[in-house]
DNA sequence: CGGACGAGGATTTTT
DNA sequence: TCCTCGTCCG
């Protein structure tokens, strides 16, 4: 038996081993989880089972790709390479690209983000001419994904008069209406929203029996990864999927379920054995990662939950030392002794700032940490808050690439026909829109094929959108002939974005530029590795006359990505700020927990149910269990919230832990005595509790929950409507220049608060292949000299390093050995012009017939003859002068 | 049409 | 606090 398989202890091998049949996997925090699975997975291989029947379904893309890595090197040859490998959102997109004529949707069709998905929300809301104060679109547009979570299709929701029925208790009596025109909307653009990928992939299941039948067939084994996680709508594929073979092993832990607020349900996992009668269970309970104090403390405070497969979490490691407790007057005297904290860790401890992380339930807490930490000089990097692909620059650049690789997409269309400013408004917009709905048209659709003066756009306004349309046309028309990386500078220029910004000279624009660059950076990284993997499979296979890599292929891929999957390689030894849910999944030497106090952790708005409850208690759990060698705990008796001081007590999570683990100074308040407020008070608003914390006379917080966000405690099904992060990504940047204290070579003068941002994004942005291009986008002054050392390409040309396949199309530039824009004239040696001819690896031998500069690079027009003519970019072409 | 100012709103967020 | 969005004027 393979070594991997003897590392495994006995549990974990039987868990590995034993792949017939459905099998209910229990992993313990730390317990080794993702060990098993891969191994697991190449135990199968191993044993004859074909890589591409087997699914394997995770949560994020991350985990996928580490999956993955970690098999191929279980494995022998590219075998990993053909597993059906991948979130269930990519997984089932493919699928439904594939089979997207059944469903009538194009092959390319678009996904739209939260934020996409809410503005169209926002459209429908306008156009059935009702409030958006009676009809929230945060409110609308969490209700449209909690039934589509559910599997209630408008159909089905208009079916349902007791849904119904809550609508109108809810006084949003005409929420289907606008539920299926968003539908509708949707399809009309050519578009899925997250939610839909699950919908669609049931419905397809559910209508195309052949299809199901055929997918059934193909996938005998399925794996699933955090099972605890999925919700209804991905427990229905699996289980469709999987009741024909009946090989379907999850794997999950219940303990850590902390995703109910988006529709995950615990009872998946919990139910298992009975969806698949006969399931064998194992349950991973050593604990590799902790000490026996953290794994014990964590088995006091879950072991209040009811509801949960009971299992006995163990350690084997050292005892370890107690868990330190903190209390601090203020949040503000909080985060500095968390800071002087960390800061002598490091310095007796022999770890690396990189070892520690300071965990928090709520984003707003970051603040004052940030600026303990800065003002002590502690490098950080922060996740959270407002995402790379949810910037406003990428979000348009990204808008661009959507309309010109699905011309149905009108919420694209209205997101840039006036970005950057170009004089189209609102009122030009609501002309176009008109005509297209007249004319059955998209509004792309109208705008490049109607007589402008015919669709009411006279002088002024018609020639803007004329010219508009010809920039979106040129592009569009370049669409198949061009390289996705050629494309997105095409667009990143001819839009206007990069000049716009380049002519504002504000840290934003700049940042704002380095960001486009950014996502530049990563369409060429991806066209490099579909390029070198299409080389790859074409010497095994046959060479087949590949299609260049366009544009489409990279959008459809990055729809689904976030920051999570952009590695930094530059964000080394720096202590971790993210919150409790960004934690699950990862651990440090040293965890800080911030912020135990009631109504914060747990948080108030989980409190009112049990079920609420447990969650945070979970959560917690996931919290605690993150740290290796040891934990600290704190608390701060007074804090301020939006402005105000408000005064707590220290979180019951803290005295449910057996006081044998804690390392207390003082005595900790009863956090329990929560009965006044149980019959006094409404729900939100509660006063300040006059605790032995709490100073008299503050009234604190009154109402900020705005009614109709939080159902009502009792109402049936309807648990948790209280999703959609309400406008709260934004941190785009306030303007008070700090001069940046903080030690970041090539940050652009960060402000306290767009420092998140910039952080959360990573250091790729100054990552050298990245700053010349930056340089180049922004203006004289940051300009760096045009001579820059010309590096070979490292990872360039042929041979990939060892088996080291795959790395995400979205590694970012300094990693994989990418050559850096300006090495550019290392490639060809210079001789071309036009008339010469030359030889691509893909299309054969043709001629040049055009050469144009183009920023760090030159930018060729080469005929192919059969081939047709290609515009490439002649670093990256790797052609050969014949 | 687009910038400036004030009101309102503010858990958690794998895709 | 501090960010986003909507309204009002130039």
């Amino acid at each position: 038996m393979s070594e991997y398989i003897q590392n495994l202890n006995p549990t974990q091998r039987d868990a590995a081993v034993n792949y017939q049949g459905a099998s209910l996997i229990i992993a313990g925090a730390g317990s080794g989880k993702t060990r098993v699975l891969t191994c697991r997975i190449a135990y199968m291989l191993s044993q004859g089972v074909q890589a591409h029947t087997v699914l394997a379904l995770t949560f994020t893309n991350k985990a996928a790709k580490e999956m993955r890595e970690r098999i191929a090197t279980l494995v022998p040859g590219g075998m990993s390479r053909s597993l059906w490998m991948g979130t269930f959102h990519s997984v089932f997109a493919r699928i439904l690209r594939a089979e997207s004529d059944k469903l009538g949707y194009p092959s390319s069709f678009t996904i739209y983000d939260s934020a996409d998905a809410k503005n169209l929300v926002k459209l429908a809301i306008k156009e059935l001419n009702l409030s958006d104060e009676t009809y929230k679109p945060n409110v609308v547009a969490a209700r449209i994904s909690k039934a589509k979570n559910n599997l209630v299709t408008p159909q089905a929701y208009e079916a349902n008069s007791s849904l119904q029925a809550e609508d109108r208790e809810q006084r949003i009596p005409q929420f289907l209406d606008i539920y299926k025109l968003y539908a509708r909307k949707c399809r009309e653009n050519g578009a899925m929203d997250f939610d839909d990928l699950l919908l669609n992939t049931n419905i397809l299941m559910r209508d195309f029996p052949e299809v199901l039948t055929k997918y059934q067939n193909q996938f005998r084994y399925i794996l699933v990864d955090e099972y605890q996680d999925t919700n209804f709508a991905q427990y229905v594929i699996i289980r469709r999927l999987g009741e024909l073979h009946g090989n379907v092993c999850v794997v999950g832990d219940d303990a850590q379920s902390i995703y109910s607020f988006r529709g995950a349900k615990i009872e998946n996992i919990l139910r298992f054995q009975q969806d698949f009668p006969g399931a064998k269970l194992f349950k991973l309970e050593q604990n590799y990662r902790s000490t026996q104090t953290i794994v014990n403390a964590a088995n006091c405070v879950i072991e209040k939950n009811q509801r949960q497969i009971r299992k006995k979490s163990f350690s084997a490691a050292d005892e370890g030392d107690p868990i330190r407790v903190i209390k601090a007057y203020t949040d503000k005297e909080e985060s500095a002794l968390l800071a002087s904290d960390i800061y002598t860790t490091v310095r007796t401890r022999g770890v690396q700032y990189s070892d520690v992380a300071v965990l928090y339930r709520t984003n707003a807490q970051s603040r004052a940490l940030e600026e303990a930490l800065r003002s002590r000089n502690i490098p950080y990097k922060i996740y959270g808050g407002m995402s790379f692909y949810q910037r406003k620059e990428i979000k348009d650049m990204l808008a661009y690439v959507r309309l010109v690789v699905n011309p149905r997409d009108d919420e694209a269309l209205r997101r840039i026909i006036n970005t950057p400013a170009r004089g189209i408004g609102d009122v030009t917009i609501g002309r176009i829109a008109g005509a297209a709905a007249a004319n059955g048209l998209s509004m792309w659709e109208a705008v490049s094929t109607l007589d402008p003066a015919a669709i009411g756009l006279a002088g002024a306004a018609g020639g803007k959108v004329a010219q508009f349309a010809k920039i979106i046309g040129e592009l569009s028309e370049m669409r198949s002939t061009t390289e996705a990386y050629t494309l997105g500078l095409e667009i990143a220029t001819r839009s206007g974005l990069i000049g716009t910004y380049k002519m504002q000279q504000t840290p934003e624009s700049i940042s704002a530029l380095e960001n486009i660059e950014e996502l530049l950076n990563s369409i060429r990284v991806y066209t490099e590795e579909q390029e070198r993997m299409a080389a790859d499979t074409a010497t095994e296979e046959e060479s087949a006359p590949q299609a260049l890599v366009q544009i489409d292929e990279w959008l459809q891929n990055v729809a689904l990505l976030t920051d999570m999957d952009n590695e930094n390689p530059e964000e080394r030894n720096k202590v971790t700020l993210m919150t409790v849910h960004s934690a699950k999944g990862l651990e440090f030497e040293y965890v800080y927990v911030a912020g135990l106090e009631e109504n914060l952790f747990p948080s108030m708005m989980s409190m009112g149910t049990p079920e609420g409850l447990e969650e945070e208690r979970r959560l917690f759990y996931v919290a605690l269990t993150r740290a290796k060698r040891a934990a600290v705990l704190s608390f701060a008796e007074s804090r301020f919230k939006w402005g105000e001081m408000t005064f707590g007590r220290p979180s019951r999570f803290l005295s449910e832990i057996d006081p044998q683990y804690l390392d207390l100074q003082f005595e900790l308040g009863d956090s329990r005595d929560s009965d006044e407020e149980a019959n006094s008070a409404p729900r939100y608003g509660r006063p300040a509790g006059p605790s032995r914390y709490g100073r008299p006379g503050t009234g604190s917080s009154q109402g900020y929950g705005q009614g109709g966000y939080g159902k009502r405690a009792g109402a049936p099904d309807t648990g948790g409507y209280g999703q959609g992060a309400p406008g709260h990504y934004g941190r785009s940047g306030s303007s008070d220049n700090s001069g940046g204290g903080f030690p970041r070579r090539t940050d652009p003068p960060a402000p306290g608060a767009r420092f998140r941002s910039l952080n959360a994004r990573g250091a790729a942005q100054s990552s050298p292949a990245t700053g010349a291009l930056a340089s180049k986008f922004s203006a004289i002054g940051t300009e760096r000299p045009a001579v820059r050392p010309t590096a070979p390409p490292a990872g360039y040309p042929p041979r990939p390093i060892g088996g080291a396949t795959s790395a995400s199309p979205h590694v970012t530039g300094a990693t994989n050995g990418s050559d850096p824009p300006g090495a550019s004239s290392s490639q060809g040696s210079g001789e071309m012009a036009v008339g010469t001819r030359v030889e691509h690896a893909k299309f054969g031998v043709g001629e040049i017939v055009a050469i144009e500069e183009w920023t760090s690079d030159v930018k060729l027009t080469v005929d192919f003859g059969a081939a047709g003519r290609k515009v490439l970019l002649k670093k990256f072409a790797k052609l050969q002068i014949l």
